[in-house]
DNA sequence: TTTTCATATTGCCATATGGCTATATGTAGC
DNA sequence: GCTACATATAGCCATATGGCAATATGAAAA
């Protein structure tokens, strides 16, 4: 139940399901999706702890910046069926529109060393 | 975005996550609900228009008693697919399995004029 | 119509949550 | 070592949430 909750809970933010919609689209640092959310970095961290702790995200590191993705799912039957669902929804969200057009003008090396 | 952020936030917590399980067995009364989950009937009631304004339990009167039972999720693709879900999951947690093995004892004659 | 009972609503309280700023941690390079 | 930068953690505040008791509503029955 607490596992089941905890996914549910990861996904009840709009700024969590934002992070999964675009997180589909391709990997991103901490500094990139601060940028393509419009918050301060701290709140981006701590989304995206309770998304790894629902199982719903994986990160790696590259030198000092942290790579989030979405998890596999491995873990987390919860995690893996609801990542699956919700790549088939909320695309024509306007807030996950937005983020994805603006996705190539992002620069990991000019835009997180401002 | 918002209509599935309601879902979701729904399905985050344990007392209305038991509601969605136990009426996935049988729909039931508020006074049985309330018995089986040991909460305040104003709880319950709470508890029970949340998961109705996300589509996924509806209800019928009948006398003075209100039968809620699972939606058919005809009007929210979010609360199909969850419901459909849910139904697999949760099955051997204890709460739930204690709730089901406690049902046949449930008499809404006896229990809810009291 | 008065009572009774099932349910809903209201109002309150303690805790959880999402945002921020300030600070700590960790890594890369000087 | 020190500096710079990316990220995490801590601490704070306003609002949301889940519980309850008290009350309102509405239907059935006396």
């Amino acid at each position: 139940m607490k596992r089941f909750v905890r996914v549910m809970k990861a996904l009840s933010d709009p700024s969590r399901v934002k992070i999964i919609k675009i997180l589909g689209v391709k990997e991103l640092c901490v500094c990139e999706l601060r940028q393509l959310l419009g918050l301060a970095q701290p709140t981006v961290s701590k989304h995206l702890k309770i998304l790894e702790e629902a199982g719903l995200v994986d990160y790696r590191k590259e030198g000092s910046w942290i790579i989030y993705r979405l998890s596999t799912g491995e873990d987390s039957e919860y995690a893996r069926v609801m990542l699956g669902n919700v790549k088939g929804w909320l695309d024509e969200e306007p807030q996950v529109q937005e983020m994805v057009d603006s996705l190539p003008q992002l620069n990991r090396e000019r835009s997180c060393a401002a």
